[in-house]
Parts: structure tokens; sequence; C-alpha cells
DNA sequence: TCCGGTTGTGCACACGTGTGAACAATGCAT
DNA sequence: ATGCATTGTTCACACGTGTGCACAACCGGA
């Protein structure tokens, strides 16, 4: 209807302080030539008409926009969830704002990314992306500094932040051997990143060092039922201890050995511990990779390579911990 | 470095194909004052050096940028994550990009709002949000259309998507009644929204309508640690059926039947019908709200209003569901 | 009075795009 | 040959902001 009611603009706080538009600019940017009391006077002005600047045309002006791009996949996924809200309220405490872009579809990821660009953003965050090999040569073609959360390989010019998989797997072991158990298997994940590997990999050798045997594996999608229909069998390879390469197929893993007829429950650890994983249901024991420092650093990063500190691709890995619970203290389980 | 290899504009994509500027827009937005084999020429020079449209730019020229702010709290609960996927998944489709702000703090909601209205966004969907008035106010002042979803009350001016509460609580109360239950209690939130009241009018309604009594009543914020606490008060009014405001009350209810030492377990339903709530460890009867249909409607309503097709605030109600599953089958749990 | 320095402000341009109006070219009828 | 409609293209401006440069005002010293 009457949409034509104008937006105000810095025009207008000019008008009302008798003084002109660029000097409204400056007194607003903390411009030292600019006068105490015009500056109080603008500020004034200011406020009593709510001018807030229009980001878009500062953006236009000054080739640099505040937003940041966020690419994520599988959101289902309660750990890539939280990742997200963790990035969104970081990148918000740095006056960032997050344009995020789903990319499941292999169709839609390429789109996605040709907008991502077309929005100027400063920066893009990749969380977890499959098909980072185009997200690379897009950021790289325009020139944005790219910075991928939970990959440990990539380009020299891209920043990887990502926890220590190897680590976290030699902890698993060391506290499972600590429990008393003796024989071992790995759930896997079916990642295209090598996260799952580097997981396995960290177990099986700690499993090796110490003398003991793997005498079981499996493979599932990141999915309950598939990981349901799979883990009877790993059940039956008899290890008195299971390292799941996620807690959705840790989860599963205990459903099942609640359902099957067996004489003894394995020691169960999960990865990304999960709210689920404390819940009293599972009680699960679960690797934490300490997402809110891995936010913290993908944001710190993303924000030294916009304001220009440093254009330096940076790769900083975060330290994981283990949240030991029920599910592997074998005792109490009988 | 050599970051000043310019981003190819639409000068360029001229240059190339020996035209003017402005013939170049013309063709790619499908004037048809353009002759055919010109247009032939100008998206293969395109195609040739990449080009794409600075959307900064074209949003500052047309006041009409495609950004949808989203505002969304408490990504924790999976509802709301899962609705927020959904919700990006499908503004992507319809070419509109996710603008999105985590609203928890009080003080971070009022500087989220602003910050939103700086980008020009063309409309607003908040979802779940507590602090509803400030951007009611905002998007008033900005001209800028707003879609509240989940909440049922609100200005004339504004849309509003939720589902039908009343109706789901009544739904409830039928199938217990049809489980052969005869005595009920319900398990509140502590929504600002009247979300959770609603569905307990919709429940105790049909109950007493019945002829039947409710014995029991609960509350507790949406967290399993506390509600887990507040359980076996409820417990213990002795109800054959509890229906319970949210999943995660519902889940911790069922962890409290297995802890407590009791002869018969009630039955139990829960609401939002989250991935849990199917798998076997609870195998949960839960009201599904439909999400799928309700974000649809959403980002239909928010792109109506920005295309301008219509400006008229529209409230839509979501036939909700219900998803029966072991939970409420009183036979088979003894 | 003139000059040079300091301090505060305004003019005009640029960012990359879309679009109304003007204009060149062509065909057709008078 | 001239007027007129049609078709394709270009010119010039606008969107709202930041900023280099010029410039006004003032002061102190010669």
């Amino acid at each position: 209807m009457d949409k034509r009611k104008k937006q105000i603009r810095s025009f207008e706080v000019a008008e009302l302080a008798n003084i002109s538009r660029s000097t409204v600019s400056r007194a607003l940017s903390g411009d030292p030539r600019i006068s105490d009391d015009t500056r109080a006077r603008v500020e004034a002005a200011a406020a009593t008409l709510g001018y807030q600047p229009n980001l878009i045309a500062r953006g236009l002006k000054n080739q640099t926009t505040g937003i940041v791009g966020v690419v994520v996949t599988d959101l289902d996924n309660a750990y890539h969830a939280h990742a997200l809200q963790l990035l969104i309220e970081k990148l918000g405490a740095k006056r960032l704002a997050p344009l995020v872009f789903v990319g499941n579809t292999a169709e839609g990821a390429e789109n996605a990314i040709a907008r991502l660009m077309s929005y100027q953003v400063d920066a893009v965050i990749a969380l977890a992306a499959p098909f980072s090999s185009e997200i690379v040569a897009a950021c790289r073609a325009g020139k944005k500094p790219l910075v991928l959360m939970n990959r440990h390989d990539g380009p020299e010019d891209v920043s990887l932040v990502y926890g220590d998989s190897l680590r976290a797997g030699a902890m698993v072991a060391d506290h499972l051997i600590e429990q008393g158990a003796t024989s071992f298997a790995f759930f896997a994940g079916d990642d295209t990143t090598s996260i799952s590997a580097d997981r396995e990999r960290g177990f099986t050798d700690r499993i090796y060092e110490k003398g003991f045997q793997m005498v079981g594996r499996a493979a599932s999608r990141y999915l309950h039922a598939e990981a349901l229909r799979v883990a009877p069998g790993l059940l039956a390879s008899g290890a008195q201890a299971i390292f799941c390469a996620n807690d959705t197929l840790a989860f599963a893993l205990v459903d099942a050995t609640r359902s099957a007829e067996i004489t003894t429950t394995p020691l169960i650890v999960g990865y990304d511990n999960s709210a689920l994983a404390a819940w009293p249901a599972y009680s699960l024991t679960s690797v934490d990779q300490n997402l809110g420092e891995m936010t913290s650093v993908t944001v710190d990063i993303a924000q030294t390579m916009v304001t220009g500190a440093s254009n330096k691709a940076r790769r900083v890995i975060i330290e994981p911990f283990l949240a030991a619970r029920r599910s592997t203290q074998g005792q109490a389980r009988k």
C-alpha cells in the first residue's frame, strides 16, 4: 500500500543535523577529523530517526559484505546441526552474517556454490561437505578464503580445522584395554571424507601395538535403520569391545544388543558425544570432538582472512577428549 | 597478493561480444526486444567468461535482494533443527538465500534483528521465536513481510503458519481411549508461546467430553535432565496414559519408567515425531506436525509476498497426524 | 596585509547493476 | 523524397554508501 514510505538513508540524517551526507558517514565511522560537537549532533539525529546503514550499498562500495557463506550437508545428523548452531552463534558474535546453503543433492551443490559466490561473501566455511572439490575451485576463482571443517586433506591454499582422529582412536583403545577387554571390532561409516578411516586406523594401530587382535568389522551409512540391519553380523564376531565411527552407529548397535539374544553385551564406544549419549537410555561412552573450540577456531580463521590481517591458509588440529559412561563399564553391565 | 585480478563484470561480457553493457543485461534477463543472434552471442560470451552477476549490486538497484532472514532459537532441539533444514532447502529451491540468526540471548536478539534489516532482506521467517514482539516491530518499521511459524497468535499484518494443536490433542485422546486407557495425565512444557497449552486443552477437552478423568499433571522445560527429575512425580499419579507436550519430555518419561520400580507402565504419547521416536529403543507414538508441508507453505507465503503477487497476510493451519508405535500398545508392553 | 598551517566540511566520483528515454536503422506507405 | 511505425541498441541516470581531493574558516607569525 504505502510501501513508498522511504527507508531512511544517511541523507535524512544529514538533513536533520544541518550537515552534509559525507560528514554523517565520517562521524559514524569515527573519523578523527570530525569535531566532537558535530559528531554528537549526528549521533543524536541518527538515533532519533533510527537510522541503520544499508549494508548492501556499503558492501557494494567497500567490496566486503560481512557475509560468510556456510555450506553444510545432512542436517538430520544432530552433530552437524549442533556445529551449525555454534557456527552461527560465533559468527554473529563477530558481526558476520551467515548465508547458509544445504548441499545434499549433487545438482543442488553446484548451483548453491554459484549463488553463494554471486552474493559476494567474504569467506566460505564448508562443514563436512562431500563435494568439496567444486567448492575449492569456486573459491579459488572468486579469490575467497575457504575453511574446511572436519577434513584433514585439501590443497595448500585452503584452511583446515579438524579433530585429531588418530589420537582419539588411540585414546579409545587405551580406555577399552583398561576396562579389561581383549578382543576388538570396529563399526565403520561410509565417509567420502577419510574421517572414519582415520578413527579406525588410530584405533587398530594401538590395539595391535598393545598385542591384541581385531576380530570383527562392519560398515554402514550413518542411518539408524541401516546400521540396525548390519549390527547383528558385527555382534556375532564375539568382540568384547566395539568402537563405532559415529554415535548413530553406536546407538543402533546398542539397540541390536537388546533385541538379539546374546549372552554378554560388548563394551561400546561412539563418536561425537551427542546429547542423546548422556541420556540414561543409552549412557554411551563417546569421543567429544570439542565442537565449541573447533567452531571458535574456524570463525577466527575466517575473520582473520576477511579483515586481511593475514591471507595465509592455516591448519589447526583440535584435541578430542573421552566422555566415559556406563556403556564401557564392563562389570556394571553384566 | 594478486587479489587485484578483477572479478569479471557485465562490462567484460559486453566487450567480448562487441556490444553495449545494457544489451547484455537485457539479453540475459530475456527482454523480447533483443534479436535472437545477439542474445546467443551474449550467452556464449557469458559462458566462456563464467560470468555471474553481482547480486549485491543488483539488490541495490532493484531494491530486492532475494535474501530471506530466518530467526530461530534453540537449535539443540532436534525439531527446530529439522525445521531449519527444510526451510533452507525449500528456500534454496525457490532461489531465495537464507540469512540465519540464532536469537537465544535476549540482548543478541535485538541486535540480530537490526542487522538482519540492515541487510535489506526481502522477508523474515521466525521459527518459534519467543521474542517475537521485537521482530514484529522491526518488520513493520522496515515494511518487510513476516511469517511466524508455530505460533497461532499475532497481529493482523503478520502471516501465521502453525499446526492444529487442539485437533492433535483430541486425536491423541481418541487413540488412547481406543487402546483401553481410562485415566489420563499431561506432561506440559514451559512455552512462552501457548503451543503447549493448546495441546493440553485439545486433549483434556476430549477426555472430559468422553466422560473420563485427568488424574495427573506436571511441567518441565524441554530439557531431558530436568524432565527426568520431574517425571517420577507424574508417574506416581497412577495414570494409565500420559500425553507429553514434546518428544523430549516423553523420552525422559520413558527413561523414568525404566529406572523406577513400577508395576504397570503407562501408555505414552509424544509430540513432534522426531527421528528418535522411531528407533526401537523407544518406539514412541508421537504426533507428526507434518513439518514438510508446514515449511513448504511458509516459504510459499514468503515468496508470494516477495514477488508482490500479494501482500495480504495469511494464516494457514496445518493438519497433524498420529504415528502410532509400541508405546501405546497396552497389551504388548505388559 | 600576506602566508602557511590546522581543522572541519562539501563536492564529486566510484562500486556493478537495471531501465526509461533517446536514437539509428530499416521497411512501408504516401 | 518524406513521414511513420517497428526493431535493436546505446546513453545516462539511479540505487545508498565511502572517500580522495579541494576548499572554507580560523589562527599565529612575519
